[in-house]
DNA sequence: GTTAGCATGTAAGGAGTTACATGATTTT
DNA sequence: AAAATCATGTAACTCCTTACATGCTAAC
């Protein structure tokens, strides 16, 4: 796929929630062509009315590498996978992503909120007085909003508990996830260097 | 107040949505200061149990023309005043916002956030068939999230009217803002010129 | 024949962060 | 004596956006 028609499709599935630039989307896809991870290819391909194209649109491909690369970091479920920054694009891609990766992840980005949940409601405790009531009113809303994100979770990790027939008797047992599974991480792939 | 302990108030107050790290803060703190709206000050104040301050603490004052550019953001509530950026700090300084700026800025979150409704519905119309059950699932939850933001924004709204015991035939009204009030905002005050 | 859309790209800037450097003071 | 906390600051970097430059093709 060229990299116009890459960015309208981006902005179509993820657009509600991530926009993307041609700014970083092209310095982007030469970076992850510099990494091996993808190549290049100048394409005369004939759109539907036009008899010759002069301007060659890029066309590009997934390597063996690239795609080794990327069913690496599908079934990576470090800290990186649930942080704000990327649990929306790694739960985007579960349909590519495995059951036991998927549960991984949905598990730790529940603990990650809860632990949010816990210092939200600490910080309110010690600050309640000095606060006046459009603060305290903010703080409450925002405590809910993650109590309700916590709730959407259960639900999801129930689901997947359920679609796999089995672990009847895990539930509850926390994320137990390797942390060194992260050295896998998706991570910026906007770096010239490689 | 001084740099550290300011930024340990706002990290108290605003921590769980909005931090802030000394990197930003000095700076910043330094570009008010040669804009005319802060002055700097070493102080040699005396913390509880030291003899002799060594290391000067600064201490920055609000100048008159700070305090009228403060009281000018305050009562301005054009668009940006009610962005995904500098809502919850607008929202959070509403103790100190008057009444009739309360309400255009709530109104104008409302609105922002039902024609984002209306992007979110249309792009799930039109890509409803290509897209797999798990982005399904999370565009539906954004759109519920947002769905909730707009009722909590409405109770706000409730509430204000109600308390100004004014304007009663004026309920379904829209927002009604002269664009030209954002001449006044906010914006990023990190600039060295000046 | 001009506007709108396709297609690729660069430069500059924005709004921060992290990591570091420095040094005093208080607690353990 | 070491570690934590107070206090100020800088350099480098991140990740992204906006605005621009270029030139084609399709539609009105």
């Amino acid at each position: 796929m060229h990299g116009y028609e890459l960015r309208k499709q981006l902005n179509l599935v993820l657009g509600s929630f991530r926009a993307l630039s041609y700014g970083s989307l092209y310095p982007c896809l030469r970076a992850l062509a510099a990494r091996g991870w993808i190549t290049a290819a100048e394409s005369p391909d004939a759109p539907p009315h036009a008899l010759a194209v002069k301007r060659a649109r890029i066309v590009y491909r997934l390597t063996p590498e690239g795609a080794e690369h990327l069913r690496a970091v599908l079934s990576s479920a470090g800290p990186s996978s649930w942080e704000d920054e990327n649990f929306d694009v790694r739960f985007a891609l579960f349909g590519r992503t495995d059951a036991e990766t998927r549960l991984r992840i949905l598990e730790g980005r529940r603990t990650r909120l809860t632990e949010r949940l816990e210092t939200i409601r600490q910080s309110f405790q010690r600050t309640r007085e000095r606060m006046d009531e459009y603060t305290l009113e903010l703080q409450r809303h925002g405590l809910e909003q993650v109590e309700r994100e916590v709730r959407w979770l259960d639900d999801l990790i129930d689901h997947e508990r359920g679609t796999r027939r089995a672990r009847a008797t895990d539930v509850g047992r926390p994320a137990d996830v390797d942390p060194a599974e992260d050295a896998l991480r998706p991570g910026p792939e906007l770096k010239e260097r490689g």
